[in-house]
DNA sequence: GCGACAG
DNA sequence: ATCTTGTCGC
């Protein structure tokens, strides 16, 4: 697919719909020993999307690798349409990756999504891999209010049915909204994503993600942990 | 018409 | 998201 902008926005939001239909939620079925977190920084005020992809070993969660491709930036921010920004920059970064994960955790939405297609749900569906979308803030659906203690959940509704998750993964913060991107079960979305939190807000993997994709000050210890020849970029 | 609106 | 000063809590 190759959605140049400007584009109908309308022939986008009709495209979303009919590709979510193709999306596989029935759970992943296989043993997940690599798991991924993807982010996407905009560097120069907006002019360049750079996109990061750090793998993990699924057990202890050690870092593998991590690829990251900087492009430049044609499309505007539209609520709904992030995909068509991200997921291009994302496909490079995946396709760098020498050894390729089951599972991606994506930062934004699956199908907590007005068409149920958020940029989690066509990352997995243009690569035909697992995603799960992590997102630190609601785009649709109700919840009842979440209570106060860590590991607090509701489920998040949309158009009556649940359609994701929303998780309290660390004290006194905003949770997270989950959903199922591709090839995973919602049930699924929420145990992967606690497997993956060590103490902070975000799960592990898409917090180094976004320390690189927005070049953090924290981007130069953690990647003192990779290998040099584990690390791929593209300028 | 008005409010909501991932990143 | 990005930019950026100041503040609060552990």
């Amino acid at each position: 697919m190759d959605w140049q902008w400007p584009f109908s926005v309308q022939q986008a939001r009709e495209f979303q719909t009919r590709a979510a239909s193709q999306l596989q939620l029935t759970p992943f079925q296989h043993p997940v020993r690599c798991i991924a977190g993807a982010d996407i920084g905009l560097p120069n005020k907006g002019s360049m999307v750079r996109a990061a992809i750090c793998t993990f070993d699924a057990n202890c969660l050690t870092p593998l690798e991590l690829s990251i491709v900087t492009l430049p930036n044609t499309m505007p921010y539209i609520p709904g349409l992030l995909g068509f920004r991200e997921v291009p920059a994302l496909v490079r970064a995946y396709e760098l990756l020498e050894n390729k994960p089951q599972l991606v955790l994506v930062d934004g939405q699956g199908i907590a999504h007005p068409r149920r297609f958020g940029n989690a749900s066509q990352l997995g569906w243009q690569l035909n891999i697992a995603t799960i979308g992590v997102a630190k803030s609601k785009l649709t659906g109700e919840h009842q209010p979440l209570e106060a203690p860590p590991g607090s959940v509701q489920p998040l509704i949309d158009e009556n049915h649940i359609v994701g998750y929303v998780l309290r993964s660390k004290a006194r913060c905003k949770p997270l909204y989950l959903s199922p991107g591709n090839r995973v079960s919602t049930e699924q979305s929420l145990s992967f994503v606690r497997q993956c939190l060590d103490g902070y807000r975000l799960p592990k993997p898409t917090r180094w993600a976004d320390a690189f994709a927005s070049n953090r000050p924290s981007a130069a210890k953690l990647l003192k942990l990779l290998s040099p020849d584990k690390v791929h970029q593209i300028t």
